[in-house]
DNA sequence: CGATTTGTTGACTGGTTTCAACAGTGGTGG
DNA sequence: CCACCACTGTTGAAACCAGTCAACAAATCG
């Protein structure tokens, strides 16, 4: 299954026949390579995107050079639903790895989901979701110490790694060098290094090779984080039945 | 004009009928005295709410107890739009001083989003705009200094208060303290009053009260937290005709 | 006017960064 | 296949930023 349609439905039935107007709005496809730019802060855009395969990652350059990562996407996620609003992007996206991604241009997508407000209404509830995740990361990142953080960290990788497999295995391939782990929590390279080893030495990870570890204990992990499964209280039913039926009888009744 | 539909105007045409329906969702208004719930993470939610008057902020208490505040919410603002996806609040919010709300049940909401597609799209870029601010944050708190990040929260707040005012005065009134600033940044509260100080020495604000201050030098302040003005690069006009209009036909389409 | 809350200041502590040197790893070309 | 090189991760020492604690001052409230 495409992994963008295996993505939604975690949280969203939805019909062969919607699945299909989706993807049909991906008319492009594309191969990046590691460290490849997807698009910069402040170009022109037209398109959004989905990720097929490999790891893609958002950030933003300050003034004094350092880097901030926003986010990661992982196959199944979507890459640039705000240049609906705004034409220009506003922040960076490239490759964290090689990998391939879907193109939407933004056109026929508005139209689409003007026509399907069920569409419309599950996007717009995707959406949602990454804005309580965002709220939860900047508590994890201003209140959490490095270890907390960090611990953070790999639950929201586990924990979004199943969302496209369940039965996803409790090694965790991790193509992110720790300097990418420091940028996305606001912390040194050098630092994460330490707490990693602490982790280790508590027995609650370990590593298998330079790019994967194994979680050892996924609820110590998750407890030290204070990680709040999201995606598992996003109230299914409730938006199925009440807004997807509020939005299917409307475009029926005119 | 009432504050909700001042502050769309600030990005969206939006016309006296749509005005009406938008303002005929919110059918109750209730006062709320400094420090009083108006919901708390958890709790089953049946409407969503606008502020009318007086300062709001959605929060989060920590295991160890700290609380990090997630948002501030000023006249004019939504909160509770995640109420759609998930039937119980994800973050608390209390008032931060006496104020007012006007409440509107998610059910009419629903419906209205889904016949009044136009009105659906200024809401989808709503929040797309507050998940782009949600990110400036997040960089703001990860990476920036505390002199820095104090910068970047007073630049927001003039920022907010200008989409209700374009005309607001240099004096900046503030009626939270600084132990509260101090859990929107992730400090303590004596650091906070450390840099409030030094920004003091260095000539960028004055003191007028204890619960107002005057920016001495706007556009050193914003420097200083590298303050991106998000609402001056949303792309209304795009917004308006194309995003606008591919709602608008297929609405009169069928 | 006293009581409580809020902000300020100083000394101390602790977590995190920075710098530098080094070790391991993987990749490349000879 | 090996030698070399670049990149990544590790470790230690020192500096720095921010937190904590405690005492006090100032403002606000009843």
């Amino acid at each position: 299954m495409h992994p963008f349609i295996r993505k939604i439905s975690n949280f969203a039935d939805i019909s062969a026949g919607e699945a299909d107007m989706l993807l049909d709005l991906f008319v492009t496809e594309r191969d990046y390579s590691d460290g490849e730019a997807v698009f910069t802060e402040g170009e022109e855009q037209t398109t959004f995107f989905t990720v097929l395969e490999g790891w893609f990652y958002a950030y933003a350059i300050l003034p004094d050079g350092s880097r901030q990562i926003h986010d990661i996407y992982h196959a199944g996620d979507v890459i640039g639903l705000d240049h609906l609003s705004w034409s220009q992007a506003t922040t960076s996206v490239s490759a964290a790895s090689n990998g391939r991604l879907a193109l939407a241009p933004l056109e026929p997508a508005r139209r689409m989901m003007a026509g399907n407000p069920h569409l419309s209404a599950i996007l717009y509830s995707l959406h949602m979701l990454t804005n309580v995740l965002l709220l939860d990361r900047i508590t994890a990142v201003a209140r959490l110490g490095a270890y907390e953080s960090l611990a953070y960290f790999l639950s929201d990788a586990i924990t979004r790694r199943k969302m496209i497999r369940a039965d996803y295995p409790s090694e965790l391939y991790l193509p992110l060098n720790q300097k990418f782990i420091a940028d996305c929590l606001g912390l040194s390279a050098v630092h994460v290094s330490r707490q990693f080893n602490k982790l280790i030495e508590n027995g609650v990870i370990r590593r298998l090779s330079r790019a994967s570890i194994q979680i050892l204990d996924e609820e110590r992990l998750r407890k030290i984080g204070d990680y709040h499964d999201r995606y598992a209280n996003l109230d299914t039913a409730r938006f199925e039945t009440e807004l997807g039926r509020a939005f299917q009888e409307s475009s029926s009744d005119s």
